[in-house]
RNA sequence: GUGAUUGUAGCUCAGUUGGUUAGAGCGCCUGGUUGUGGCCCAGGAGGUCGCGGGUUCGAGACCCGUCUUUCACCCCA
């Protein structure tokens, strides 16, 4: 409720109900890495800060207001990743890649940006992200996508559009700059105030403003495809060709440029209609980083997902639900001597691979198998003193509510044959 | 950061033009005769009405502030 125990804003804790579901998302994520033969990596949560400036850019978003940013007691200005690129090209850098070698590694976790939370939108967010780090070809570009829609589909997220577009090669963008710059110069007293900043700071970022006049005076501009290179056309030329041939459904967007400057080459993006304003579930493209203190920048290419929106879009798409966590057996002990002699039960059984739940509060019976029903136990076993004397136990089935004698000894057989029956 | 919105029992919410001991449903606990679940019945526990000020004889209701929720903008996953 509301008072000093809820967290911050924007921050969530998640209980067993939700972490079911992530490790559901998580588990199916790591089998099907592993079928692309990619390994797991883990960076730290914090980083330098400059270590984001520079790969990130510090004209963007998430470097000029976004970041967690705080001073140690070294006196470092340390950050907490807003992404998770970033790090591992510098994890990469450091434990050196020589040339002509390629890394593929992938990472699951909290990713931090101080925005105002909404729908699919959290401060602390969570991303599972692949990165194809050493090697540039239109082919390594169009494998990180054909993984990233497998894995959707592995997850039932299947009502989606897959934006491609290219930003051409660093080369390009002297030539791409001043062309964009030229068209807009006679319109943009005409533009939103975002976007005569952004004619200044970062021209590339008004293709994307979501102004109505302004995306009518961007649909005139010269498209990303003219301005590139040959070189780059050809890259992306490529890229499409094998998508196609592999069946790959996608659409290009020449308005697609995201929000990090570090891309080059391919980008993409996953939307979905149904998971509110933030509809981007996940999103990728080629990079080109210089993790600082490296004298040459790192080629890699790449996509992160959201866990918290890759939920929403299960969700919506209705996917299959997942099974909770469940108890097989509920053990009702009456009286002291028989609790005692049921913590024996219990740990024999769940050696055996049984879920057991049992009454540790000396209640009545009726109490206990109150609870029992309410786990949704399949069976119960109870055991008092008179059983204690006969050497028995009750096995009571809870689905037909049958309830037979057995003896300790054959009690594995018994419980099984009910179980496996269900 | 801007705009809007929310905050009453564990949960979902009522609470009339400000007026006595703040309610319901669900959930929880205990019973409904010896040691047996689900349905039903009875009883019970549980609330500084987000927090702080103010107006008033009197505030859960009105005013101000603050925090929080949700959503949109911005931007991104």
């Amino acid at each position: 409720m509301s008072s000093k125990s809820e967290p911050i804003p924007g921050i969530s804790d998640l209980f067993p109900e939700e972490t079911n579901q992530w490790q559901y998302l998580e588990g199916n994520a790591r089998d099907m890495f592993s079928k692309y033969s990619i390994g797991e990596i883990r960076t730290p949560i914090f980083e330098r800060t400059d270590v984001f400036l520079r790969s990130i850019g510090d004209e963007t978003d998430i470097v000029q207001k976004e970041m967690y940013t705080f001073k140690d007691r070294g006196d470092r200005s340390l950050t907490l990743r807003p992404e998770g690129t970033a790090g591992v090209l510098r994890a990469i850098a450091n434990k050196g890649l020589s040339q002509g070698d390629e890394h593929r590694v992938y990472y699951i976790g909290p990713m931090f940006r101080g925005e105002r939370p909404a729908a699919g939108r959290k401060r602390q967010f969570h991303q599972i992200g692949v990165e194809y780090v050493g090697k540039v070809s239109p082919e390594i570009d169009s494998e990180c996508i054909i993984l990233l829609l497998d894995y959707l589909n592995s997850i039932d997220i299947t009502d989606t559009k897959l934006l491609i577009n290219t930003r051409g090669v660093s080369g390009d963008r002297q030539q791409v700059s001043a062309a964009m710059l030229d068209y807009y110069k006679p319109h943009i007293d005409h533009m939103c105030e975002d976007c005569q900043r952004r004619y200044h700071t970062n021209i590339w970022r008004i293709l994307d403003c979501k102004n109505d006049d302004c995306k009518t005076i961007t649909n005139n501009a010269p498209s990303m495809i003219d301005l590139i290179s040959d070189t780059s056309k050809t890259y992306f030329d490529s890229v499409c060709d094998i998508l196609n041939h592999t069946g790959v459904q996608y659409e290009i967007d020449p308005q697609l440029v995201r929000g990090l400057d570090y891309y080059v080459h391919t980008v993409f993006e996953v939307v979905s209609n149904d998971i509110g304003a933030q509809d981007s579930i996940a999103g990728g493209g080629r990079y080109e980083i210089q993790p600082p203190g490296q004298k040459h920048p790192l080629n890699g290419v790449g996509f992160a997902m959201g866990v918290e929106r890759l939920l929403l879009a299960r969700n919506a798409n209705n996917a299959t639900t997942l099974e909770g966590i469940n108890v097989d057996i509920y053990i009702v002990s009456l009286g002291q001597p028989a609790l005692l002699k049921n913590f024996d039960l219990a740990s024999s059984l769940r050696k055996q691979g049984f879920r057991v739940l049992m009454d540790l509060e000396k209640r009545g019976m009726k109490a206990q198998m109150r609870t029992a029903n309410k786990v949704n136990a399949k069976i119960t076993l109870i055991r008092g003193q008179s059983e204690l004397d006969k050497g028995i136990i009750l096995l009571k089935n809870m689905d037909d509510s049958s309830q037979i004698n057995v003896k300790i000894d054959e009690l594995k057989a018994a419980v099984e044959a009910i179980i496996n029956r269900l």
